[in-house]
DNA sequence: ATCACACTTCGGCAATCGCCAAAATAGCCA
DNA sequence: TGGCTATTTTGGCGATTGCCGAAGTGTGAT
């Protein structure tokens, strides 16, 4: 598991447009500041920040797999957290992240946290949810179907969907009705004009739905912080 | 699926102890020269050459991701031949995981690994495989017909086939007769009594039969220590 | 033995990387 | 406002890469 997880990440970083923001992405997911992350590896956090920031255009391939190879053995020597969440997702790109809270917590708050709007379902914020999963809409187009949609759900359905890569809204409710499981949160992460459709629809399966302006990363850092 | 080809190469490549021989694996597997890809990049094939032996340690990330679309980009455009093998592989039921090695390994190392007992062909075991197949030969017989059977073989038939749900070993023996690519070796997992036949016609094939009393999930993870 | 071809080795060189370390910037909090 | 922390910017420099192109090596066909 720990060789395929580095493999995706280090595969997702050399293929990016933007290596360093990808390396961003990874780092966030495993909760690690550049200070820290530096310190792993023995070099100054200019370094790391050089990286990211797109400094250096094409790092060496050595100097990505230690940065990945540290970042995961980092999470194995801390509980796994990482490691063990992103089993269930193998090879389905479409899951960027899922996660499961230790305790159930509000929809109100969890939708605080990740500066949400909420679109509909208002009268259901004060239940509670024990989970989230990021989703990439357009990857979960091409690569979801009836039978791995559940992968999406860990092991509670009292959870909240994220959605990054959505327009107007549509397919990913048609895609969550569609399943006899619901979540009882759905995120739209900076989307387009969400239309009513959507919102409708969420109406019908007690469904908070919900869009943010703020980007993948902060929604991660707010979710991070619960 | 496209952008999953090379994530997952370039992955691979990163991760690899040996990235160039990596690199020559999937150069092999699209069956192009050194001098072709060269061509294809615009560049001396001693620079191809050097990447694969090694003589770059750490190249940059740029130039693999430059690699590997140059490959795939070839593939689509003649056939897609390699792209399709990927794409039809998912959604299988019978095909219980399919992997390539990021190096060809010994046969002998292999059945090392998952504790297999060498049945036929014990003659071929210094021979190179380049991943392995694991397939439900209950799933198998019901779901594949000789259109889909070439699934099992990844971009490589130098390779292993794995089988859990066999008794006596004749039918999976046979249906690997009938096609017209026969793998490497073949291996039962937990079978019954595996009759004489079975390993008549493997050694027919020159194929390595061999039998394991690991279980799947041991089997895999001897599998994965590779 | 010779030829054609693909692969490999190697020296050279401009460009870039990997990293240090100092200084600047941004955000948070009392 | 000041202190603290994390991140970012910047210049510098030794090491390495990306590539050219010449020459050598290995293999298969004739």
């Amino acid at each position: 598991m720990n060789e395929q997880l580095t493999r995706r990440m280090a595969g997702e970083i050399v293929v990016s447009d933007s290596p360093g923001e990808t390396l961003r992405k990874w780092r966030e997911i495993f909760q690690l500041s550049q200070k820290h992350l530096a310190s792993l590896l023995g070099v100054n956090p200019s370094v790391v920040c050089d990286f990211e920031k797109g400094r250096r255009r094409s790092p060496g391939i050595a100097t990505v797999r230690r940065l990945v190879e540290t970042m995961v053995s980092y999470d194995r020597a801390h509980g796994s957290r990482v490691v063990t969440t992103m089993a269930g997702q193998q090879g389905n790109p479409a899951i960027t992240s899922i996660q499961e809270f230790t305790i159930g917590l509000k929809i109100a708050n969890v939708v605080k946290a990740i500066g949400g709007e909420v679109l509909a379902g208002a009268e259901e914020l004060e239940r509670p949810i024990y989970g989230y999963t990021i989703v990439d809409a357009l990857r979960a187009i091409t690569t979801f179907s009836g039978a791995n949609f559940g992968q999406m759900y860990g092991w509670s359905n009292e959870r909240a969907l994220l959605f990054t890569g959505v327009q107007f809204g549509r397919s990913p409710m048609i895609a969550v009705r569609a399943h006899p499981v619901k979540p009882r949160l759905v995120c739209y992460i900076q989307p387009g004009n969400v239309d009513e459709l959507a919102a409708k629809l969420a109406k019908m399966e007690r469904i908070v739905l919900v869009r943010t302006d703020l980007s993948l990363g902060q929604v991660q850092v707010g979710l991070g912080k619960l």
